[in-house]
Formats: structure tokens, C-alpha cells, sequence
DNA sequence: CCGTATCCTCTGCGATACTG
DNA sequence: CAGTATCGCAGAGGATACGG
């Protein structure tokens, strides 16, 4: 996880935390509570497990998402939101709905035709 | 730009039109009005114009911002916000308090050692 | 002042296989 | 079920030069 040095203004910062592919959709799907790796894994379409771990990591790391390690075979794994991890959701809450309304909206979006 | 086409929610959708090292930064500044592209580039710290005009034109190509071109000499582009740009804001709004909340909050955030 | 074209580096992401 | 290790590639991002 690369966060810029210089920067224009807080924002910047802010975003480089939850920058990768799969983080924002990673923390949206926590909002429904704990979550297992392996159900996390199923959910989120066209993720492997290496990047889920990876992004998992680093949220870790700058304090958006906690985990419960709980002894015993199976091994049992819970991820979960910190209080911080809860404000990022409000921020993408907005952008949850601006994309509601606008894939309902119009129906050819040109630039959607790059879609891999 | 690429735009994922499977995805599990809206969400994705919408941040992969704003995913860029400069692009929230960009629409973050056209909050103040239309602005010309030597203006951006001064304003913001560490872009090139390389990256500025490839990031404004994608956020073009997506519906964001919008560009007025004045003829004569020397030339005159501004760029501003479209409405669903202020809606994008309106999220990096959200993503602005948290940074300005946390950046001031603690002193140690050891992430931020990976910064270049 | 705006915009395009090259070239080059580096890293994000994915496939795959293996360990506790 | 959770996590680590390798390898490879496409593409994002940056330096630089040129053109309208």
C-alpha cells in the first residue's frame, strides 16, 4: 500500500487507504457484520483469495478492519469493521447510490463498452 | 479506464469511474468553479500535465466534467463539474472530513511510513 | 496555453501451487 | 478454512519532447 507523500489536500490521503481493486467493495460488504474470508471469498464476484487476504491486510494495517482469530480446527476467522472502517462506509454509501441511479437511468454508456 | 463488467454492486461501477491516482483530487478542485488546465496543474501538488488532461478527459468520456474551449490566442479551455460530477463531490465530501478528522488525530500512523 | 506522441519503469493484480 | 510464496504480465503513471 503506496500513500503519496505530498499531497494537495486530506483527501488524497484518504482515498490511497482504500485504493485497490477490491477494498471498497471489501469494506461494503462488511457493513452486514462479521464476515468469514470464505464467505467473503463467495460474495464478491470475480475476487481470489490472494487478493482478498492482501486487501484484508493492509485495511488491517491503516485500521479500517479488525480480525478475530478463534482457536480449533476448522480454523475460524472473523473480519469486521473498526469505528473508523463505519465512517469510510458513509462515504461510500454516497457512491452506492449515485451508481443505483445512474446504471437504472440511461441505457447506453459508452464508456462502459471498455468493461473487462 | 476500465470498467469492471462483473461486479457484486453498483459501488463498483462508480468508483472504477473515479479510480486514478488524480482524478477524486481533480473533481475535488472544479468544486470552486471552472478551471483552466494550467491552474490545475499549479494547484496540484506532484501531477504533470500529461496526467492531468488523460484524467480529464476520461472523467469527460464518464459524464463527470465538461470543457468549454475559447477561441483565440493564447487559448482558453475551462473545465468544470457536470451534475453527476457534484454528486461525485458530494461523496469526496464525505472522504475529506475523515481525512481532516484523522490526519489530525493521531500522530503515529505507522502506514504512513510506506508514503513516497 | 493546450494537447499529442514516445518511451520506459514499476506495481497492481491474477494464476497457481503449497503449508498449518 | 486460512494464509504464504512465486512467477508473469498488462497497464497505470511519469519524463520528455514536439506540435497547433
Amino acid at each position: 500500500m503506496k500513500i503519496r507523500s505530498e499531497f494537495t489536500c486530506p483527501l488524497e490521503v484518504t482515498l490511497d487507504m482504500i485504493s485497490g481493486k477490491w477494498k471498497p467493495i471489501i469494506i461494503w460488504r462488511l457493513r452486514l457484520g462479521k464476515q468469514q474470508l470464505s464467505t467473503l471469498n463467495k460474495d464478491i464476484q470475480g475476487i481470489n483469495q490472494k487478493m482478498l487476504i492482501q486487501h484484508l491486510s493492509e485495511l488491517i494495517e491503516c485500521g479500517i478492519v479488525e480480525k478475530i482469530t478463534y482457536g480449533g480446527y476448522p480454523l475460524k476467522v472473523e473480519y469486521f469493521l473498526t469505528e473508523l472502517g463505519w465512517k469510510f462506509l458513509r462515504g461510500l454509501e454516497v457512491f452506492q447510490k449515485i451508481g443505483q441511479e445512474y446504471l437504472g437511468q440511461y441505457d447506453n454508456k459508452s464508456f462502459l463498452s471498455n468493461a473487462r
